[in-house]
DNA sequence: TACTTTCAACTATCCACAGA
DNA sequence: TCTGTGGATAGTTGAAAGTA
């Protein structure tokens, strides 16, 4: 049995050798644990593979909420939202009544723990934006709407360092998760300046299919801008923009 | 008893390396 | 020294075998 009895103590594994603590010490050992055949044949596995069943099919409704708001994602997000995303879903899973374990899904879960989801941490939503705003999705209709009573900027936005403007965006999707489909449709306002002169109203209205049967959800974000010499640039890339889940609406 | 590894899906980011 | 490429890693869950 190996033992590191130097100062540094690793976690970890390098190469085929790992590192851990127990109650022995610091250890050092070769990596062991079941052969990938014997998890994805052994019948002593098969709760292990019920997960990885859940689990995967978490990892792809992932996929297509990230790729249905793929136009706003990309100007709001860190580096670790497909995993906080997953692990919502993968929460989300659980509570579906209706399926055996293993078969569990998304739309059949709560997907009302999707409300008020981040896809930023580094600039939340409801640390960002304090004007109150409303949201609405007629599923009729397909229309989904977010307005704003006319706002003073600088009291009701709590910017980052640096921001001479901003933008209100909002979007709906339709959600596909069996068939890894989407239908997006995405607004904004103008570039606003940020400032203490109070905006006009804001009504901002998009549109999916009619009579949907599948679930909705809407986002509503802020995006920021400096202007330098009359040219609009986004804020650090987008650092600090925020991104939320505002509505969750299935049938 | 305490601990690791493995698998499932996904992707931005990081790192090492090769070649110019 | 710089750039492009390709592979590894992080991060999420839960179950069980294997080892000291």
């Amino acid at each position: 049995m190996a033992r590191q009895t130097g100062i540094i103590k690793l976690k970890g594994t390098i190469g085929d050798i790992s590192f851990y603590k127990s109650s022995d010490g610091h250890l050092a050992r070769i990596k062991g644990g079941p052969d990938a055949n014997r998890i994805a044949n052994d019948p002593a596995f098969q709760r292990t593979r019920e997960n990885g069943s859940e689990f995967g099919r978490a990892g792809k409704g992932g996929k297509v909420i990230r790729n249905a708001i793929r136009v706003l994602l990309q100007n709001a997000k860190d580096k670790k939202v497909v995993s906080r995303l997953t692990k919502t879903l993968v929460a989300i899973t659980k509570t579906d009544p209706v399926n055996e374990r293993g078969a569990r899904t998304i739309q059949d879960g709560d997907m009302g723990l999707l409300s008020n989801f981040e896809f930023n941490t580094n600039g939340k939503l409801g640390a960002t934006l304090f004007a109150p705003f409303d949201v609405a999705f007629d599923r009729v209709t397909g229309d989904a709407s977010l307005s704003l009573a006319p706002f003073a900027p600088t009291i009701r936005i709590a910017a980052p360092a640096g921001a001479t403007h901003f933008k209100i965006v909002t979007g709906a999707a339709e959600l596909d998760f069996p068939n890894e489909g989407s239908v997006f449709e995405s607004d904004e306002t103008a570039i606003l300046p940020y400032d203490a002169a109070d905006t006009a109203a804001i009504d901002l209205t998009v549109t999916v299919t009619p009579n949907s049967v599948l679930p909705v959800i809407q986002v509503v974000g802020v995006e920021f801008y400096q202007e330098v010499n009359g040219q609009m640039y986004p804020l650090k890339n987008g650092a600090y923009n925020a991104l939320m889940v505002a509505t969750v609406d299935t049938v």
